[in-house]
DNA sequence: AATCATTTTTTAAATGATCATTTAATTATT
DNA sequence: AATAATTAAATGATCATTTAAAAAATGATT
């Protein structure tokens, strides 16, 4: 049974009419009359349900960090053994739900908000800190030490990097090839520590 | 001799402050005034001298760009193959002249401004595909062309990655690591293929 | 050197537009 | 009847931009 209250009825509207307006407008040009217009209500009700504009963007923001955590989560239980859990979080981040122009340019948007704004930065902090975790984690027993923290930041700037290309991206791109191009680096850094050894 | 007229020394001065301004503020947060008031002067006169806000935020990206690609010339000019023009795709980016908070957040906020504004977005492709071009240019006598696109995408993607970084770090970043680093990366994409090969 | 007309540069203040937010009243639900 | 949801209109604040005037620089003419 669906049975939802109107308050988290429009809680999820406001936030899928801000996502499409904001994708439209941009973070800050905007308007509340726009985002409100977008499921054929008005600013005023914006208010009433999340108090101000800041708080819905905040909102909003927090509602696709926890739909991406869920989504990696999700791989990650499937997932066997460590190459696997390290593919999970490519996969979760290429996940047809966010590899959209609209969610990355959200994303890229947040990125640049993020760092003049106090409540922003901190979901920027968390989220940044949980996939540099799980990076370190899958890495562990794949790589040896000395090279483990470079081969994170190439893995994870690369991450970012295809996020930001698939925000500019005016068509969209298929989240099948982003994953195998993602195995393809995958193997990539592997290899190489393979090698090494040698 | 450097006289210069007065247009030529405030058009300097005005592009600086707006880097500045921008820098603590945000891109769409700065004001007309405070980025006048970091050279002590006032907001009428960026528009005696830019026009309006828009036009100055173009000239300002138009110069970073301007020197970017000046910078990466430089490199280029004294790189001796192939392998050494990559890298000086990377070296420019990572010049430490740009590879500060202070560039890469302005970067970062042209990202994501340039696709609600047709100036900024044309600023942008331009760039974006001088700098594929280039990347095109020094791979394809390293890898084979299946591959090459492939190995370009990951590349870039990077180099856009880690500026990202750049610009959430809240401390300065050694541009002679993120070098060493982009190195690395270059002599997987590199031995991998290499490898395929075999 | 000095004067004064002309042009360039600068600013203070006015203008006008845009918005987020608040308020007070209306409509719908329970 | 009481409460919740919604809105139209008012409020107030913030800004980019314009305007009109002042200040500074320039330079031609004594």
């Amino acid at each position: 049974m669906t049975r939802k209250k109107i308050r988290d009825i429009r809680h999820e509207e406001f936030i899928v009419a801000a996502l499409e307006a904001t994708h439209k407008r941009g973070f800050h040009a905007v308007t509340m009359s726009e985002i409100a217009a977008e499921i054929g209500a008005t600013a005023a009700s914006i208010n009433y349900y999340f108090g101000s504009k800041d708080k819905l963007m905040f909102e909003t923001m927090r509602h696709l960090l926890r739909i991406l955590g869920a989504t990696h989560k999700q791989y990650l239980d499937v997932a066997l053994d460590p190459k696997d859990r390290l593919r999970a979080i490519f996969d979760a981040h290429f996940d047809p739900r966010f590899f959209t122009p609209q969610h990355c340019s959200f994303w890229v948007q947040f990125w640049s908000a993020a760092p003049y704004s106090a409540h922003l930065e901190r979901l920027h902090r968390i989220n940044q800190s949980r996939v540099k975790s799980h990076f370190r984690a899958e890495l562990a027993p794949l790589v040896p030490a000395p090279f483990r923290e470079t081969m994170r930041r190439i893995l994870q700037s690369y991450l970012d990097g295809v996020w930001l290309s698939v925000a500019q991206a005016d068509r969209d791109i298929d989240p099948r090839h982003a994953r195998q191009e993602a195995r393809a680096l995958i193997e990539l850094v592997l290899s190489a520590e393979v090698g090494r050894s040698n």
